[in-house]
DNA sequence: CTCCGGACCTAAACCGGTTTAGTGCGGTGA
DNA sequence: TCACCGCACTAAACCGGTTTAGGTCCGGAG
């Protein structure tokens, strides 16, 4: 009394499996009647393949894998995951493939080997892509389809999908010089992690944009303890920023608090604004400017392009929805000195 | 040129299928010079055995699932998922099994029993349990082992695994009353989870407790903007509390931000606590004062007991650390009226 | 010397699908 | 009339393991 297999569905209909299975995969060789008979036999028996046989027949696993880096803090410490994976899972589902998701120790080397030896999953996502990052090469080496969830890459090394963050940060780069703000200093992501690198190197060349001198910036690593800290950093210079860009908004809920702390007002002593518009942002005090991306989007797409690597079909172009600046009210004109 | 299989082995150590097969397995019948030429030739070759194949052949899927609940906003809002997954991940790659995600629009009904009838999983954990919550019997219905993550159920109609959450409450409560409170509000997780009643529960039973009358509470239901909401309406009453519960730390955040912006200090006008104690918390102003669990501790254990149940062996006893209350300077004794 | 039993190992069935190679049959063109 | 073709369908191989049912060989008991 357990499930239904094809050999039931088969007797069943009075036919032969492979009638069974061609009529299931909408294939030739089966006259219309047949089909329908057959179909109507396994909707009563509720039958549907199991993709564990399935799977070893096709030699494919149906499932993707999605290995996220360790230290659960910086699980991209934002809300980037749980949006993130929604929309991957959208798309996979309608697609009849599952999601594996491991979280790796440090090594994520041996994850990604094993999961290709094992022939778990027909494919992977790599996210939190770091600079010179070892994983696109060490995946086609192994000859796993792989997407690489990033903003573009100026250099083409590798080929991505995600939203440019640059043109946000410009964004908000241009707002508080439009604001009158001339000392704006950054925060940043690791050096190491590209959408770390990326944001700096946006932030930089805003300000050279608009002739000014290279701004004051500490690398931080997306956590509130270490914008809490490099938001110190920055206030104890001698002659401090008058508005502070965060590289995400987790940090910028730190520094907002550390210089509350220090008796200045923000953003009527000091400037702040963070990036990924968490839903926190807007109930903080001051409620919190910040750029704001569709990461269910970048999720579609990403499962979207790597099922099409998978089946070597041509990838639909998908037009990302660009980064917005969300204007609250953590930005101001600088004190009149 | 691809991935070689059990019968390669068999041939290049000149023994059969069946022989690799025991070998591999630690059965008996094989001698123990044969069994080492055997790992051997595998070692050589890099051949470890296909899960796809194998999960066919003993009719198990050698993955569990784990189902979310749609609105990514609520993906229980705080830090739970990452830590929890990563709790469950270290257990379940031990045992060779994987972790299949999936996100459920409204009706993870159907979710589960696509997952059942088409056997991808060989159980599931239940998370974000709802008060009379249909699950457990549907999934006693389908057949589908599963371990159901929650605080205890004082009814004990469901078997659950979790750490209780009403110690960790009630050492808030008790914290502020010994601080001179007497007009404890809570803000409350949405009454239909079991988590959200049961901190409330908790908070209820230890105002009574302390001989207090019953104390006000709003319903939220953890996202920050709640938080905010619930926040104003219980600082407009005819007589406002001095400290308020909240249910969760996102909740907690916006009305530390609620507060100052009435031109209440916190804690001198009003104390404030939380719960989950995510990472932020602790770099807020002022830093809150919350309820921390090992989450990740959850992840193990729920694994284990899943693996457990599916395989059929005794589920060893396991002891979670309890909630443990984490002081900050959010909360001091109630103004002089 | 025969018989029995255990240790070691193999052949073959099986899990539940997909896919390839045929088979039988009615219809068409030469 | 017959060769040939295409259509509908079936039988059997295959994916890569596990498992069951033997089959040998050898040593020891009777």
């Amino acid at each position: 009394m357990s499930r239904p297999s094809i050999n039931d569905v088969a007797r069943e209909a009075g036919v032969s499996k492979s009638a069974v299975s061609f009529a299931l995969n909408d294939r030739p060789g089966v006259a219309p009647e047949t089909r329908r008979r057959i179909l109507e036999v396994a909707d009563r028996l509720g039958w549907t393949p199991s993709p564990r046989a399935r799977a070893l027949a096709v030699s494919r696993a149906l499932a993707v894998g999605l290995v996220v880096a360790r230290p659960p803090e910086i699980f991209r410490a934002d809300a980037f995951f749980p949006a993130f994976i929604s929309g991957l899972e959208t798309v996979l589902s309608e697609h009849g493939h599952a999601l594996l998701l491991m979280v790796a120790e440090h090594d994520d080397d041996q994850t990604y080997r094993t999961l290709a030896r094992e022939g778990r999953v027909d494919g992977v996502l790599v996210t939190d892509l770091r600079v010179n990052d070892p994983r696109p090469a060490l995946l086609a080496e192994l000859g796993l389809p792989s997407v690489v969830v990033a903003p573009p890459q100026p250099d083409g090394s590798v080929d991505t999908i995600g939203v440019d963050d640059a043109p946000g940060i410009r964004a908000v780069v241009e707002h508080l010089l439009g604001l009158g703000h001339t000392r704006i200093a950054h925060v940043s992501g690791p050096g190491t992690m590209v959408h770390g690198r990326s944001r700096r190197a946006a932030w930089a060349d805003a300000l050279a944009a608009a002739g000014l001198p290279a701004g004051d910036s500490v690398e931080a690593d997306f956590s509130a303890r270490s914008g809490s800290e490099a938001t110190h950093a920055l206030l104890d210079l001698p002659v401090p920023p008058t508005a502070i860009v965060y590289a995400n908004d987790l940090m910028a809920t730190a520094g907002l608090s550390v210089a509350g702390g220090r008796g200045l007002s923000v953003p009527g002593d000091l400037s702040v604004t963070g990036f990924d518009d968490i839903e926190m942002s807007a109930h903080l005090r001051p409620p919190l400017t910040s750029v704001a991306t569709d990461v269910v989007a970048w999720g579609r797409a990403a499962a979207t392009r790597l099922l099409a690597l998978i089946h070597g079909t041509e990838p639909p172009a998908v037009e990302l929805p660009p980064a917005r600046l969300v204007l609250r009210d953590s930005t101001a004109p600088p004190p009149v000195s």
